[in-house]
DNA sequence: ATTAATGTTCAGAA
DNA sequence: TTTCTGAACATTAA
């Protein structure tokens, strides 16, 4: 569930273990089946433990633990994983522990309810390989107008379906492109080639405008609660969206138009008609 | 019992 | 080459 303001709140949430010391790392036992790490637990906490963490990042969806010898820990939460300094939502769903030393919080946690997520571990070489190579398009919040245009401008995928592209751009997810949109006032439907310059400029300064309005709000707690911050509270920004699970209600920009749910790439679609014409 | 859910990736087809 | 579809991963709530 995470996308990019969610991760960014568990990544600021975790800063304050900047300059610590790793000391264990632990994979829970964990009745279900276990989330991807690699390399195996074993060789993977040989790697890490007695390193620094020198650095905290993020890449689109994902949180980096830069350690001193510039190699990576990446925790990649996909649907309902948290990166966490305390108190776990659920014990069973606990995945990893990291003992940290020479920080006011002790331990970096894990926790991730469907599995679907992973902790991996890359050296530098690795990382750039997969990482500078065109695995992710760049960051949203690390990409000018310009930059922004020319990587949209060519293909024919509806905006809204290349939004999502990871490849293009990273850190936009579904919940976000439907409200980046409507801020913008475009179809989801438009083919990407078919909008102007303008359109682009507009699309790149409402991507930004959300998704920082919605780092300041903590991210987007749904109604199933899974998403928490790195203290395991809920996020804010699930009270200031425009359209996105608002099927049927009036859009709070006209007035006028009502909410549709449509599909897009087998994912909902929220816009409302009236705001967003096709053209 | 069925369906849908904030993500990613792969295979296969058009 | 590009684009689209379905499935897979696993869990839970409606």
């Amino acid at each position: 569930m995470p996308e990019l303001p969610e991760v960014e709140t568990m990544r600021r949430g975790v800063l304050g273990l900047m300059g610590g010391r790793i000391e264990t790392f632990e994979k829970l036992p964990c009745e279900r089946r276990p989330i991807g790490i690699t390399p195996a637990a074993g060789p993977l906490g040989k790697r890490i433990v007695g390193r620094t963490i020198e650095r905290i990042d993020r890449l689109g969806k994902r949180v980096l633990l830069v350690l001193d010898d510039q190699s990576r820990l990446m925790f990649e939460p996909r649907m309902t994983g948290l990166v966490l300094i305390s108190d776990p939502p659920t014990i069973e769903h606990l995945r990893v522990r990291l003992a940290i030393s020479g920080t006011a919080h002790p331990e970096l946690l894990y926790w991730d309810r469907r599995g679907l997520g992973s902790v991996r571990w890359f050296s530098e070489k690795q990382f750039e390989a997969e990482f500078h190579a065109g695995r992710l398009g760049p960051d949203a919040l690390d990409i000018d107008p310009a930059a922004f245009q020319a990587t949209f401008a060519s293909t024919r995928q509806p905006v809204k379906v290349a939004l999502l592209d990871q490849k293009k751009v990273a850190g936009i997810g579904n919940l976000y492109a439907s409200e980046i949109l409507h801020l913008a006032k475009v179809h989801p439907a438009q083919p990407c080639h078919q909008l102007s310059t303008q359109a682009w400029k507009r699309i790149h300064g409402c991507m930004v405008e959300v998704l920082q309005l919605a780092i300041q709000y903590e991210g987007s707690t749904l109604n199933d609660g899974t998403y928490r911050n790195a203290l395991n509270q809920s996020g804010g920004y699930q009270n200031h969206h425009r359209v996105y699970a608002k099927e049927g209600e009036v859009c709070s920009s006209c007035g006028k138009g009502i909410i549709v749910r449509s599909v897009q790439a087998q994912r909902a679609t929220f816009f409302c008609p009236k705001c967003q014409k096709q053209k």
